[in-house]
DNA sequence: AGCACGCCGACT
DNA sequence: GTCGGCGTGCTC
């Protein structure tokens, strides 16, 4: 009798593989167990099994597995259905789901060194005899590969005893890596217990009648601990109190103030954690019943709510409720940066049943967190994390929330799977018997429409939380004002005096410029010539501070030229702003005020967003200059203006989805203004104020935004009406690239009862010295998506035959957008 | 994804 | 005459 087993290997390979295992082993591995295989010459892989059989191939003698990994499955069978959903409804490898799914410590390789960790006690006599062994090897030598282990214990199955090993804390693997950023540390005082009382005061004011400057800090201090509850920084309270750190300092050295520090993230932990129950407002319990009622009946609920209506404290009530029941809790935030401020709202109610997973987690902890899902750990009641953390092993997930649903973020497009996290996790409900709710201020499109034809359950939420208005909108004539002078470099008149006016009471600014860089252009005034960029079909934009220009699709950078390429002018000129000319001005403009910028260039190491954020949620930046990255969902209490700097370049994009996502940006940028008692206000610089968007924008009129742009979509045939699948054809040779193109979209045309458009040129045609070509097919939503994909997939097969086509890399993207 | 096989240019 | 360039094909 012989025994095989079906695996998947992390490649992008679309088979399964077998390999053969003894009869033992056979009775031993499960679905969902790790094997390591050997994969062609010499590597071995970690491959997941996901059938045992008896069917010897016919073409192939199957190899010996390696080894057995796991004592017990670590992926469940729910699981691997959903990631086959994914590899077919997305086109893709299942190898390359698996690959995306799993945390990557778990993908053990060949390579990987095992050594002990440093100035660890060992206690030996807690040691099993193989573990012993293991430690000892470990004195001898600093580190071991896995099959130095396996010859000395001369076993096969060492896996489990490492693992043992690395929970006991005495062993690391090599490839992990420590995270090195420091979350911020802020200085905080507070009052020496010792005048902790009421007759302290009296002690203190008696103690300190010569200093006048000191007691006017001492009053301070408790008018501020009176009004905010709050631990008081330094910053602060030398800026009420108008006394320098200087005073501070003789304080603490008094004795009378104990300083300390604290990590920006634990504030909110340790300040708040004495909020016992979450009260509601009616709007929101009226929300809430709703939501639970629509759930009753449907499977998924939208709850649309406008910025700052606290949906938040709905999730948390709906939260409590599956909680209840027992079940695993899921949500999702379209970015890692959100995770922090949300992790902490949660924890004061939920303490430690909340995990956080996303890919900025160390390895430790990503494994960590899947262990403890496939647990149902106590400490993973509640899982919060951006589109991956959707892959975690659940096995009785009872809610899914998706937050910001609209967020473009959900869709991966970079490496297959090119999924998108709101659609699986609807998918990945339904396997496991969920409810979702898809919360948003401004719904994409195809989710308001599924809420308005019944298909989801909808839910608006129309005011604000606690009696705040929202924003007041005013839209600025960049045309008038420009022709009337009225304008100091890209500001109006009225845009700086609001700036003025609100830095004057203390309060922050937000300004929003949709284009990094200091300008998209650099163009010779004699000859109309701009410089491009080598690799790519692009214009360089010009970053002043380095004083270069830079490519935003490759990062290829040269220094600013001082003069023409072409005709060797030197009257070159800028054309187009980006934030980083923005933030220029603004030093120029208000030079005693600190302005931040935040976009790819300032938050491209590890934690820059987060550096950013935590900058400006303790005041030390007045106004912030920032891209798109502004829009999410981001919650500043001392923000009352919000300027945005050019409305125009969001609208004119050559996308179907233009306006929907300008409406979203502009919305969702407006709302991070007057987040508390005060009204905000949003400014709006544009060309075109008349415009249908902006008008909608400035009226807060989701409605008819939504149905404007229904009526777009079903004209032009867009989703929701039509779903989309773009190809993207690449190759280093143009005219190679041309011909097979054409080939493909020739045989597609005729075997597709759907338009397919194409072979097109994007705007940004070539990449990387790559050539592009995209192919884009509408299907209706009365055809079978099913056949058509393996229509589809049966064309690029034979596409794939054709040798002299085969160098050219198709990607499939479903649902592109 | 690797890794070998294989067919054409600048070196000892 | 060989070393090595990366195009092509396969891995159970």
């Amino acid at each position: 009798m012989q025994f095989f087993v079906e695996v998947i290997l992390p490649l992008s390979l679309v088979k399964t593989f077998t390999y053969s295992v003894s009869e033992t082993e056979y009775h031993y591995i499960k679905k969902g167990m790790r094997v390591a295989v050997p994969f062609g010459k010499s590597k071995i892989y970690t491959a997941l099994v996901i059938e045992l059989h008896q069917n010897a191939p016919t073409l192939y003698d199957a190899k010996e597995i390696h080894q057995i990994l796991d004592e017990k499955p670590l992926v469940t069978p729910t699981q691997i259905e959903h990631w086959q959903w994914i590899a077919s409804y997305y086109m893709c490898a299942i190898g390359d789901v698996f690959r995306g799914a799993i945390p990557s410590a778990l993908l053990l390789e060949s390579e990987t060194v095992i050594s002990q960790k440093q100035n660890i006690h060992v206690d030996e006599s807690q040691l099993s005899d193989d573990e012993y062994l293991i430690c000892q090897a470990l004195q001898h030598q600093s580190s071991l590969k896995v099959q130095d282990i396996i010859s000395i214990l001369n076993k096969k199955s060492v896996f489990p005893i490492l693992q043992k090993l690395i929970d006991k804390n005495i062993l690391v693997l090599q490839e992990e890596m420590l995270e090195t950023y420091k979350p911020k540390l802020v200085r905080y005082v507070r009052l020496n217990n010792e005048f902790d009382s009421n007759n302290g005061l009296q002690l203190l004011l008696e103690k300190l009648k010569g200093a006048v400057k000191q007691k006017e800090v001492i009053l301070s201090y408790f008018q501020l601990s009176a009004t905010e509850k709050k631990p008081i920084t330094v910053k602060k309270l030398s800026e009420i109190s108008q006394s320098t750190s200087g005073i501070i300092k003789a304080l603490i050295d008094k004795n009378i103030f104990e300083e300390y520090y604290l990590q920006e993230d634990r504030v909110n932990f340790q300040g708040d954690s004495i909020e016992v129950e979450l009260k509601l407002s009616s709007p929101q319990e009226v929300a809430f019943n709703s939501i639970k009622e629509s759930l009753s009946n449907k499977e998924v609920c939208l709850l649309h709510g406008v910025t700052a209506s606290g949906k938040t404290e709905i999730y948390i009530k709906l939260i409590e409720d599956y909680l209840a029941k027992g079940n695993q809790v899921l949500y999702l935030l379209p970015e890692i940066a959100l995770t922090t401020q949300l992790v902490g709202r949660l924890r004061t109610h939920f303490g430690n049943k909340v995990a956080v997973f996303h890919s900025k987690y160390s390895n430790n902890e990503r494994v960590e967190v899947w262990n403890q899902v496939l647990e149902k750990s106590e400490k993973a009641q509640i899982v919060i994390g951006a589109r991956s953390a959707l892959f975690l092993p659940f096995q009785n997930l009872g809610f899914v929330i998706v937050d910001e649903e609209h967020e473009q973020t959900y869709k991966q497009v970079d490496p297959a799977p090119r999924y998108h996290a709101r659609d699986a996790a609807i998918v990945l409900a339904g396997l496991q018997k969920a409810k979702v709710l898809l919360g948003s201020a401004t719904p994409s499109l195809e989710s308001y429409n599924n809420a308005k034809t019944g298909k989801f359950g909808l839910v608006t939420l129309t005011e604000r939380y606690g009696n705040v208005t929202l924003p007041e909108i005013e839209l600025v004539d960049l045309k008038d004002k420009y022709f009337r002078k009225k304008m100091s470099g890209h500001f109006s008149e009225v845009l700086i005096e609001e700036i003025t006016k609100s830095l004057t009471l203390g309060e922050q600014v937000i300004l929003f410029q949709n284009r990094r860089g200091y300008s998209p252009l650099l163009e010779c005034l004699t000859c109309g010539h701009v410089p491009q960029c080598q690799q790519c079909d692009v214009s360089l934009t010009y970053h002043k501070h380095k004083n270069q220009l830079r490519c935003h699709y490759c990062g290829y950078s040269i220094a600013k030229p001082t003069n023409c390429h072409a005709c060797s002018s030197v009257n070159l000129t800028t054309k187009g702003f980006g934030t980083e000319q923005i933030q220029q001005e603004l030093v120029a403009l208000f030079p005693s005020h600190k302005i931040g910028r935040m976009d790819q260039d300032t938050t491209r190491d590890k934690f820059g967003f987060e550096k950013i954020i935590d900058s400006f949620k303790n005041r030390e930046i007045d106004i912030l200059v920032g891209t798109q990255m502004l829009g999410k969902g981001l919650d500043f209490d001392n923000v009352t203006l919000v300027g945005i700097m050019n409305a125009d370049n969001l609208l004119y994009h050559p996308d179907f989805r233009a306006y929907e996502r300008s409406f979203q940006m502009m919305a969702q940028v407006s709302g991070r203004s007057g987040r508390s008692e005060k009204q905000g206000k949003v400014i709006i610089q544009t060309y075109t104020p008349l415009h249908n968007t902006i008008q909608q924008v400035t009226r807060n009129d989701y409605e008819s935004m939504f149905k404007e742009q229904l009526l777009e979509r079903e004209i032009y045939k867009y989703p929701p009406y039509y779903k989309l699948i773009k190809l993207t054809l690449k190759h280093r040779d143009y005219d190679k690239l041309k011909e097979g193109s054409m080939w493909l979209y020739q045989v597609m045309q005729q075997s597709l009862p759907m338009p397919v458009l194409g072979p097109e040129e994007p705007a940004i045609s070539r990449i990387r010295n790559e050539y592009i070509r995209t192919i884009m097919i509408k299907i209706p939503a009365a055809t079978s998506i099913v056949t058509t994909k393996s229509t589809l997939q049966k064309i690029l097969n034979s596409f794939e035959a054709v040798a002299a086509y085969r160098s050219i890399r198709v990607i499939v993207n479903v649902d592109f957008y």
